[in-house]
RNA sequence: CGCGGGGUAGAGGAACGGUUACCUCGGGAGGCUCAUAAUCUCCAGGAGCGGGUUCAACUCCCGCCCCCGCAACCA
């Protein structure tokens, strides 16, 4: 046999990173109804790059969880006759599920219903925000629906009347506590502005950048008990609950524990990267910057800013019913061609379409027919006798995958996983023009061929390697796989 | 004139101021039989509309038409 597994394939990859630290977050998923689609998109996503620094040997901390307040949540929980705590209890499971499911490598999941972790700290911020005289009460006027029981917004009227209950709303005063966000205006529009904080895509960041330039307005960062039972309270007024941006982005430093002293936050703070959807790039871009400021934190290196999935071109909502449902597409094409699909199929940056007939092509196409088919004929050309002379592999070949390397790492870099896997096919393409070229089967001289397969089998464990980071299961699988056997059956 | 993105073969996606505009699926022809009716080669078919800048524009600029985000208390 030709060894199968011969030396350091990421050669290109450096290997002195052991002491760099690698924080990436997710956004945290709304625990008011099943995870979807979208949500497994971002942490796929999230992991692909968790994956990869993770072989460039640094120090992975990959945090994803679930953001379980709000009135909308205990609205549902009561429509299924649930208290609460029940309610989210089994979302958060679901979603945590997921991890299996989707075979994430992240080494963290919190939950903002954690009264152990996450209160603590969330009003601890609280508390230094307050100190820092960045939180003071006003009177708060808005439209609010009697039949909501809430403040609602603009988005939820249609013509002056709420969608919900066809009702004008009144407007009332309240009083809450607000976050003093205009002081840091400035501060922010120039930390976007020159790139302090790198976002990705561009476009984000010039949406982000005018944004900001408009003026930063101070925003509320509490409500009535009253109106919204279901959160953490405010620390030395029970008649308040803080209200999601002061709780649900606090968990990323909540998760690694933030007080000044503790290693765990001192390792890992600043994130390396917040992954989010385009849309709550704003709470991020403002709000979340405002507060770290205020704090007196550092602040995040770069924020990476997705698209949104639609379903056969349509934007996934209960109303249409076109949700799709990540367990039940994995159950059907496995963990592996699920990711392969999400970050394949389109631009991480731009909104992509999945249908299932989409998926089918995809894993017919590349998978079946390309990469597993590719597995299959390297596989059974490999020779019967075990007697092969130590041969190095072909210069031609080994250009091509120092090649295909630096532009799979490259392009992962970039956020641009559609790239860096269509370099990966491209060089099992090449493989299987090396063979139709080559008619290995055909060769008589065993040198020859030996040279020749050497040559495929170098190709293969390059595939084998560079896709670890994006289908983990099936990069080990190939290492394990023997003659006869099939990788990914034609669908 | 609120801000921004986009309109590329039958479908879905890229790239780029300069040979012949690329890839996948689909369609057509041929080859091979190591392989999962796989794979390889070749062919057909394309830049929303109108102007401009340039030796050269799909790429830059202007106008128009159409689509889509954002326009803060929404995860």
């Amino acid at each position: 046999m030709v060894p199968r597994n011969q030396g350091i394939i990421f050669v290109s990859y450096s290997m002195i990173n052991q002491n760099l630290k690698f924080y990436i977050t997710t956004s945290l998923v709304y625990t008011n109804a099943l995870p979807h689609l979208g949500f497994a998109l971002e942490v796929v996503q999230a992991d692909v790059l968790a994956r990869y620094h993770q072989f460039l040997g640094e120090d992975v901390y990959f945090l994803t969880g679930t953001d379980e307040h709000g009135a909308k949540i205990a609205k549902s929980a009561e429509k299924e006759g649930k208290n609460p705590k029940k309610f989210v209890d089994e979302i958060s499971e679901k979603v945590r599920e997921l991890k299996e499911v989707l075979n994430l490598s992240n080494k963290d999941f919190i939950r903002t219903t954690d009264q152990e972790r996450h209160w603590p700290i969330v009003k601890k911020v609280w508390l230094k925000l307050k100190e820092n005289g960045d939180i003071y009460k006003k009177k708060y006027e808005g439209p609010y629906c009697s039949g909501c029981e809430a403040f609602i917004t603009k988005k939820d009227l249609i013509n002056g009347k709420c969608i919900i209950h066809q009702k004008e709303p009144e407007i009332i005063k309240e009083e809450n506590y607000f976050f003093r966000l205009s002081k840091y205006s400035n501060q922010i529009g120039e930390i976007i502005e020159k790139e302090v904080i790198k976002i990705t895509p561009q476009s984000r960041k010039k949406e982000l950048s005018n944004f900001i330039k408009q003026g930063l307005e101070d925003i509320s960062f509490s409500r009535s008990r009253k109106d919204l039972q279901w959160g953490i309270p405010v620390p030395d007024d029970d008649t308040q609950t803080i209200y999601v941006w002061a709780d649900a982005l606090v968990n990323y430093i909540s998760a690694i524990g933030y007080t000044e002293e503790d290693e765990k936050f001192k390792r890992y703070w600043p994130a390396d990267i917040h992954c989010i959807g385009k849309d709550i790039l704003k709470f991020h871009g403002t709000i979340w910057l405002g507060m770290l400021l205020s704090l007196g934190l550092s602040l995040p290196k770069s924020i990476f800013v997705h698209g949104f999935i639609t379903v056969d071109g349509q934007k996934m909502s209960k109303s249409l019913g076109n949700v799709a449902d990540p367990f039940e597409i994995v159950k059907k094409y496995g963990a592996d061609a699920v990711r392969y699909f999400l970050l394949a199929e389109f631009s991480a940056v731009e909104d992509g379409d999945f249908s299932l007939e989409k998926i089918k092509v995809r894993y017919n196409a590349d998978l079946a027919n390309g990469l597993g088919n590719f597995a299959a004929r390297v596989l059974a050309l490999q020779p019967q006798s075990s007697e092969v002379k130590l041969l190095k592999i072909d210069k031609d070949i080994e250009r091509k995958i120092e090649e295909t390397k630096k532009i799979a790492a490259q392009k992962i870099e970039e956020f641009k996983f559609n790239e860096s896997l269509s370099a990966i096919w491209s060089l099992i393409a090449f493989g299987d023009k090396y063979i139709n070229q080559t008619q290995v089967w055909k060769i008589a001289d065993l040198e020859l061929k030996n040279q020749i397969i050497l040559n495929l089998t170098a190709i293969l464990n390059s595939v084998t390697v560079l896709l670890g980071p994006f289908m983990p299961e099936t990069s080990v699988k190939i290492t394990q796989l023997k003659k006869g056997e099939i990788l990914f059956p034609r669908l």
